[in-house]
DNA sequence: GGTCAACCATACGCGACCGTATGGTCGCTG
DNA sequence: CAGCGACCATACGGTCGCGTATGGTTGACC
């Protein structure tokens, strides 16, 4: 739960990481001014000097999600210089974890009625089908297959963030066993890479689990 | 939306469909007593009768969407005698179909906040889970690369679910495309299985798909 | 140290919803 | 057809959140 530090007054920018921090806990609807407003310590009377209203903030918050989950990690692995398979391991490993500390984004799939929440989710949700589209386009497969592991690929990664929110207990839960399971998932969606390109997720996997760590 | 025919007099039941409607169009807050009372040409003088409060309402609602999205369905699958591939591929077109026109899972993940809601949840997910892990077992795989496999499976039909709901045109449009991405997925999912017990999936699609349509 | 803009507190009216109270109305059964 | 239990309508008080209005504070700068 955010709370800035100190007294000091408050700028637009609290409001929206407050408004974040609500959306994880208690969902879309739990974006209220009132309550808000008490969690920072202040009053209706701040928050309508910052935003006309409700609707603004829900807004400057979704924009500032899309912003650091989405556009952020694009770019950082659509540049990478990695080999494809490691690109795809950097990329799963990254977001499977982010997703497993982060409950906004499955609080917000759940709130795809309102019209601003399903026009952002359908940005991210273009933009990352698209980018793995990329990594296993890179890792030798026809386009059209690409489409169909990167859909596969990408729902897993939904499902597993609810998965891991919803019901403990089902996701292996030793640090070993989740290494294991995610091993086990990179070679599902990989096997059948042409050979050459990217070589077999599985080896490439063992191989570097014994190195780093 | 649903609606009772005529203008007889409403029973529990009437009420717990209604709560799953709302459920379904507005996530779980939308199920309020008044708003549902007004859709069922009703008032809370009803809805009073029938539930002790908002909550048994839920609750009611809850247990019936577990009843017939899981318990049925488990009963069918578990009890089928097809072969295995062809259980699995039951499994998966039943339920990919169902998710696709159902709104209430998804919504209820959402809210997985409320104690009564995560418990649903809970006992749905074990059993979704367990189910498929048997059905991977008798596929040939070892019990460890089986719980992989289905908790893969499963993460990627919950976010199957929620793609089909929140983004427009990212799946597969046509019913042509459709199918082939299912076989797609199936082809991936069951790759390596132990041959002699069940065979290759995608042949197997294959075969079927030429003949059953 | 006065001034002006940025920022905040308080009070108010409004609507939505909850749950209770109380008095109907319906229809079966004797 | 009287009566009783099942079912429903209406009115009420309470809470919570939205948005507006209006009048403080605070602090940088002259």
């Amino acid at each position: 739960m955010y709370m800035p530090e100190g007294k000091r007054r408050l700028a637009r920018e609290d409001w929206v990481e407050a408004a974040l921090a609500a959306v994880a806990e208690g969902g879309v609807a739990a974006v209220a001014v009132e309550p808000i407003a008490a969690r920072l310590g202040t009053t209706k009377g701040s928050f309508y000097w910052h935003f006309p209203n409700r609707a603004a903030l829900l807004e400057a918050a979704l924009a500032a999600w899309e912003e650091r989950t989405t556009t952020a990690v694009i770019d950082e692995i659509a540049n990478a210089t990695e080999d494809p398979a490691g690109q795809l391991r950097t990329l799963i490993v990254r977001v499977i974890e982010a997703a497993e500390g982060d409950r906004v984004g499955p609080a917000l799939l759940a709130a795809a009625g309102q019209p601003a929440v399903a026009r952002a989710i359908d940005r991210v949700t273009r933009a990352r089908v698209g980018l793995i589209v990329t990594v296993f386009s890179r890792l030798g497969f026809p386009l059209a297959e690409a489409r169909s592991r990167a859909l596969l690929a990408y729902s897993a990664y939904l499902g597993h963030a609810q998965l891991a929110h919803s019901t403990e207990g089902v996701l292996p839960d030793t640090a070993a066993d989740r290494r294991a399971y995610l091993g086990d998932v990179m070679s599902v969606l990989t096997a059948g890479a042409r050979p050459g390109t990217a070589g077999n997720a599985r080896t490439a996997d063992a191989r570097r689990r014994t190195s780093d760590n």
